[in-house]
DNA sequence: ATGAAAGCGCTAACAG
DNA sequence: CTGTTAGCGCTTTCAT
């Protein structure tokens, strides 16, 4: 009924615990046939060595855990990018320990604390807002740990983010280059670090064109699908509202063609084309996309670079690189279907110069 | 540098090692001035317990900690099911160990091995095909288990599924109700549980009408996106092509959409009514179904439920339930959307009756 | 090649 | 209320 230990094991074999220490570690200096004794015994009582006592003493190899601190893992970013970590820590014997902060800095700490009392030796966050310095302890006794998707605020460590700024303002400007002016702004909360960055390359393109945005058109703190969808039933009742739609990320892509969807009703004709009412580009791509009418063009970033790219970083910490925290940015991609056109425009400039 | 334990705790408050463990674990008994001055020094020196050596020695509460075991943490369905796990372990105050199988019968051993070897409290379990029987040290040891998804061949525990057959059923007699008769099944690899009852659902719905399938529209063992582009290339080659397709999962769902999508060509005119060249109805649902033109019927399941269902389960068993092993079986919802029907025709009986 | 003793960081069970 | 002793399951160190 309770679980063999290695006192159990030695006893059936008729050797020392330390024997079998020996032999479950593959340590050389056993003879043969004591090998052969043991190895008999863990598996007649179904011995399996208790990891965690064993890091309590040997802590020179770490306890080969990691934690991984998404807002969400049911979001598909995230679940692609903790798979793609998963993978890395399994070729390396390691387990991962995964939370969710639902962007709440308490929760995040929760988890956290969880986890660096756990002795995991590293850790890989996505930082809510706020200051990380409450890090600092555990870093000191060694926890090392990366960020992805946003930095940390007060915390100077590795860092894997993609070029926000440059995909949204490569989106805008592909709807410019489209005959589009009165291009429409969609976020998430600004106090999100990508969301802000998002902004602000959305301004970036209209500068680079000796243009400016129409606050009127900017809409921040859409939380939901359905936010979204209220966001932009007020701006389709402007007087002069927008053409075109940029929405910072897949709920609200989702949100806005869903709207679009119903206000114009299940018996809306679809004429070949363009059947929105406006064009619409969006950050994240999403796996149906190439198949709506028309296709969406959308901003991709790719997860399981990140995660990668993240779960490296981190293992060569562990491994004991001490040189400067690195900072990596990895691009983005437009992917450029129909749903930024205007029908019978011919675009006056390459949505993706060089 | 290095971290701070609990004696470093006591000399710093000039109390022993006791006391200050008794103040870490809220025990009664404390007086209120020793308190502080430990939750003092504690402060100072950012002391954290480690739950690991805490563990070791106080097993009454076991470890908080759940491993999650899933194909692939990054398919949808799996995401949102650990997602909710997570929450329920969260609530708790348990941590939960994530790792992907990919179908392979190794990896999972190998994956839970790791798991109790950390000696979890639970385990909740995607199986892989193949006894499990290599399960029962584990339990006999005290390690819960819970099956998700499908049941585990030889071994007696607690399952949450959904009614893979009843939903497949379905979604076929919806297809025939619109007056569709050469429909393809096109469905992933036969040896895994939920492909089998999906298959046997298929039958159902012929036999229930006193029909029977035609072999010939049948592919299984489809692994990929590609494999099912192939597949249906294949289907539409033959002399009496299907007119209706039934897909067994998303990725298979994905990929004849796209391969109808390109087969047709992007200038494919696109009229109002159905522009697929054949009927589709998918198990699992998508994001942007309802979008598509037409918008797409599917059987969905609700992960979450799946996940909170296993989740509880496995709690009250480490709570000390042991009662029989429960089988939770959940029911799927046939989302008629219109990819299913046939434009113009009537349907002859109700697609869900009741 | 094998074993005995000490101790990792903590808590249970007793003292005072 | 506070401290002492033992020991969780294992590895280290030092014998033999």
């Amino acid at each position: 009924m309770k679980r063999p230990t290695m006192k159990d094991v030695a006893q059936a074999a008729g050797v020392s615990l330390m024997t079998v220490s020996r032999v479950v570690s593959n340590a050389p200096g056993v003879s043969p046939d004591t090998v052969a004794k043991v190895e008999q015994a863990v598996r007649r009582l179904g011995y399996q060595r208790n990891v965690n006592a064993r890091n309590l003493r040997q802590k020179r190899l770490g306890t080969s855990t990691i934690g991984v601190v998404v807002d969400d893992l049911a979001n598909p970013f995230y679940a692609l990018m903790a798979r793609s970590i998963e993978d890395e820590a399994h070729r390396r014997g390691c387990v991962v320990l995964v939370g969710s902060t639902n962007d709440e800095p308490r929760r995040e700490r929760e988890v956290i604390a969880a986890f660096t009392a756990r002795q995991v030796d590293g850790l890989i966050v996505v930082p809510t807002i706020g200051s990380h310095g409450f890090l600092r302890p555990a870093m000191e006794a060694g926890t090392h740990v990366v960020c992805v998707d946003r930095p940390a605020e007060g915390l100077d460590v590795d860092t894997v983010t993609v070029d926000n700024r440059d995909g949204a303002r490569h989106a805008v400007t592909h709807l410019l280059a489209h005959g589009h002016s009165r291009i429409a702004y969609l976020g998430d909360r600004y106090d999100i670090w990508t969301q802000r960055e998002r902004y602000a390359g959305y301004l970036d393109a209209f500068s680079a064109r000796g243009l400016s945005a129409d606050p009127a058109l900017v809409r921040h703190g859409l939380r939901s699908h359905l936010e979204a969808r209220l966001a932009l039933a007020d701006l389709r009742a402007l007087p002069d509202p927008p053409t075109a739609l940029f929405t910072s990320n897949d709920l609200i892509t989702l949100g806005v063609l869903d709207a679009m969807d119903d206000l114009d009703g299940p018996e809306r004709p679809r004429a070949a084309g363009h059947p929105l009412p406006m064009a619409v580009v969006g950050f994240d791509d999403l796996p149906l996309a190439k198949l709506l009418d028309p296709p969406l063009t959308v901003v991709s970033q790719d997860p399981v670079a990140v995660g990668s790219t993240a779960a490296n970083l981190l293992f060569s910490r562990i491994a004991g690189d001490r040189s400067a925290p690195r900072k990596v940015i990895l691009l983005t991609r437009l992917v450029e279907r129909r749903s930024g056109e205007r029908p019978g425009h011919r675009p006056d400039l390459p949505a993706t110069p060089s």
